[in-house]
DNA sequence: ACTAACCTTTACGTGAACGGTAAGGTTGTG
DNA sequence: CACAACCTTACCGTTCACGTAAAGGTTAGT
């Protein structure tokens, strides 16, 4: 139960990972197939495997990096340069990946995991940062919305427009 | 006082307003003249004056504006599209602000403010979306994270890799 | 009045992030 | 085996958000 569970069995039981083609994988994300592979050019990504025609083949973790990689752009709104940051060398990781599937040294499984959550924790404090900011820029707008309100309040009340401390008229 | 209101009269009464030079500005924003210039071009802006010379001259409510836009670019993410659609038709607000100044029918300076009221309104509104897909980030990468501080526990204690539900190594 | 340090507009250049198309190879279905 | 519908690489085009001169005019200090 410990000795026969080889890494590479996978193949023969399971389903056979259901891989995806790169039209697959586009309109599953809203993204399109040139967009996948200019990610993959930038070195954000790279399929899981090939086809004998040498297509591109994405299995479930592949599109799962893909919507994380939409997400940093789309609604953190970091840079495909940032992104390459935060994922960072996705070939140290695929290297890291196989050599996880096939070790059984567990301190060397403990420092691959280890990295992997070095990783995450920093994606984690940057995704923080980001969001500290906007949270900053919502209580400004919020400050200004108040600015209004009173003016407006002023107004109903018919009081004079006030000095106007400094900043109106968004 | 109304039908001969120069822009430039404004130096005899008051302490003379500070106005700021385009380099100032930048500086004090940490943008490039440039951009500003460019910001310009795309009507995100309009500088309150100009001196004789055609000088850009810029108060306070201008330099408010900019840092507004630049934090709606740097920590919100947006487009200069979408800024501008934030911001909207700054050529519709300088509008508003004279009316404003010279208007003393308090229906219409109402008016203004409930348009400047909304207008703030959907920007809180826009940042607050984007806050929330950020923090939805957030917790999925704290979920990855907990996924792998579960694993790295089971290598501690010596336990059997775990089946690996479909998202690991990050 | 001279001069350095600003400013003006105009215009072409650039890197990022793709879009589009060409020229050809692959897959899967009849 | 034909054939439509996919895929491959390669390369040129485009939009956005500026950078970078060029050719002058303005301001402020001496």
């Amino acid at each position: 139960m410990s000795h026969l569970d080889d890494p590479a069995t996978q193949t023969a039981n399971a389903v056979a990972a259901p891989f995806l083609r790169i039209q697959e994988v586009a309109a599953a994300l809203g993204l399109t197939t040139r967009t996948i592979r200019y990610y993959e050019e930038l070195g954000l990504l790279e399929p899981a495997g090939r086809s004998g025609g040498d297509y591109r083949q994405y299995d479930a973790d592949d599109v799962e990096r893909l919507r994380f990689i939409k997400g940093l752009r789309d609604d953190a709104g970091f840079s495909l340069a940032e992104i390459g940051q935060l994922l960072e060398d996705e070939e140290a990781r695929t290297r890291n990946r196989d050599r996880f599937r096939t070790t059984s040294d567990t301190a060397e499984r403990r420092g691959i995991i280890d990295d992997a959550l070095a990783r995450v924790e920093r994606q984690i404090a940057s995704l923080r940062e980001k969001e500290g900011r906007l949270t900053a820029m919502i209580a400004e707008a919020e400050e200004r919305r108040q600015h209004l309100t009173d003016h407006l309040a002023d107004l109903d009340a018919g009081r004079e427009p006030a000095p106007h401390t400094h900043g109106r008229g968004q």
